[in-house]
DNA sequence: GTGAAAGCGCTAACAC
DNA sequence: GTGTTAGCGCTTTCAC
């Protein structure tokens, strides 16, 4: 490596190695028809300038960045900080990386992310949206390439990779009622299903359940809570207590619910799953070492991800925005001590 | 808007406008010096023609690309995706966006980290590494702006923005000691202290703050644990009591083990903060929403992600790395539920 | 105040 | 096989 006062150039390159810039670029660019020798100066002349590729210029050239952005609301939140992981990791396996957007649950942000496309900076835009209303499709439009994830937003004009919510709830509950279980409570859900959200998808799933089994849903049952957290989830079990309901079985529509739920239950003294079976939603890194670890959803995070990337790169090889289309991702049970396999 | 065939460039606004591409860059850069109708025609082509800079271009001509590389050993652990979240908002409000790397604690990918900055894509590099040797700092050598993050490479050629992981361990014991606690168990602490870590540098805090009351340390009261999971941290208690040992205040490294802690202690009917006060490390979400909710220590994370992001921005003002420095950054202990203020 | 022109560093025709 | 050249779309002197 030279003492390089100016970084090198491709130019810089040439003039030393005694050859065109074209012949450079095409080594670089791995053309297979060269003479050896040529080859062996190119690589000579590199080495002693220490030449690295600019890559704002090959951009510019290609029209390509290697730039994926993925807009999310919040990186606080362990699932969406899990799939950023997953996404991230994926990306690289084909040589792209990640620009992360939080958007904060900030409609503005959201398109945001979308209008931001327009500059070039990126090639592909993983949207997850969840502010975003129908109206708002047009600011959607454009031939870069796009993938929506999340349960909003079905209408956009783009591949939509979507999780299982409600065949994975009704999945979770129907294990619960193989279990033995006839008093089934969940905790995190709403019989409001006015906006699709996970929420609802995932009551529903739950009602389908029991609706199945020739079950009465019973409101009591079903356990608003605020926000997602473990304090909502043994507030919710101590209310139901409270109340005097006993059920032998809690859905816990996602992990930290399920956590609270567990928790509390240990303080009262009722045995899980003995007493009472538990499972909740996701699959956080964390629900394996609840105490006792957590059966729960795993909605194919991974396979969320290497979709949205695999889309993204097809599209950008097909020079277009791929149509309007819903891409199911399987889920798959998670068996753990809180509710052990039947 | 057009019904844009192609994308509109400068040179189409300039065409449109009747007026030099050199106005329109102007126009587009708040150039003051320019005839009102001069702008009103620009401006009028633009939205015609829905021009949108390309950024590529401008990258490649000004060398900046807005970007900012930051590298983190795994987005699965809630600090470092509560670290990238802050460090997204702070960029964000210079007008920068972030690119996350997520090294999974692999040596050669933090090195790649630094090797991709020679390429130009990213405007900066803020490095947290865990695996790194002294014997890579050369590495890191390069005049692009780098900030180091953590408790490794303090010689590596630039600032160093540090947790106060000592003064903030030996901060959090002695508001148990103050309250009243004389049995102070740590867990997930460790006396080993051959490699630099947040584990030994947190157990020496609580080392010097008993040393300083005059207090003996007890070996048996420095738990070990493997990952800090709340399972560890359920665990160390368990193995503890089975030990015959009753501590009165437990100081856990961080929250995610103080969760297990709190969990098991309440499972044993053990009352907190009565019986046995609790305190973790890292201020993540959910310790405000434990029960009871915890006494942790806050890093400072937003102020990390701040001063990384200024140092940066001002490196890139000046054109040069800033030289080898420490930035150590005030924490804060958040009085809660599990061990309030005295 | 505005315009002409020279690149930023690279790639991709196309000529030889 | 290798070289020449024309840009990618923008910013930035420097004339006028």
């Amino acid at each position: 490596m030279a003492t390089g006062s100016r970084k090198a150039t491709l130019h810089d390159v040439a003039k030393c190695a005694h050859v065109s810039v074209a012949s450079v670029s095409n080594y670089l660019n791995d053309y297979p028809y060269m003479r050896p020798s040529t080859r062996e100066r190119i690589q000579k002349a590199i080495d002693e300038l220490g030449y690295v590729t600019n890559q704002q210029a090959r951009n510019l050239r290609s029209g390509r960045t290697g730039l994926i952005s993925l807009s999310l609301p919040d990186l606080n939140q362990i699932y969406f900080a899990e799939l950023a992981e997953e996404t991230i990791k994926q990306a690289r396996e084909y040589g792209y990386r990640v620009i992360i957007e939080s958007t904060g649950n900030d409609r503005q942000r959201e398109i945001d992310s979308a209008r931001a496309m327009a500059s070039n900076m990126t090639d592909g835009l993983i949207l997850s949206p969840t502010q975003l209303r129908t109206e708002d499709i047009p600011e959607l439009e454009g031939d870069y390439p796009l993938v929506m994830l999340g349960e909003r937003l079905f209408g956009a004009p783009a591949p939509h990779v979507v999780m299982a919510n409600e065949t994975a709830a009704q999945a979770a509950t129907e294990h619960l009622l193989k279990a033995g279980c006839r008093t089934i409570a969940v905790v995190g859900g709403t019989l409001d299903d006015s906006v699709p959200s996970s929420r609802s998808m995932r009551t529903k799933g739950y009602v389908n359940a029991l609706v199945d089994r020739g079950q009465s849903v019973r409101s009591e049952l079903i356990r608003e809570t605020g926000e997602w957290t473990s304090a909502e989830g043994a507030q919710a079990v101590r209310n139901m207590y409270a109340q005097g309901i006993r059920p032998d079985g809690i859905f816990a529509l996602n992990d930290l619910l399920a956590m609270g739920v567990i928790s509390q239950l240990r303080e009262m003294r009722v045995r899980i799953p003995e007493s009472v079976r538990v499972v909740g939603f996701d699959d956080i890194d964390e629900a394996k070492y609840t105490i006792p670890s957590l059966t729960t959803v795993d909605p194919g995070r991974a396979t969320i991800a290497k979709l949205a990337i695999e889309s993204i790169l097809s599209q950008l090889k097909n020079g277009a925005r791929a149509p309007r289309s819903r891409i199911d991702v399987a889920f798959q049970l998670k068996y753990r001590a809180s509710s052990p396999q039947v």
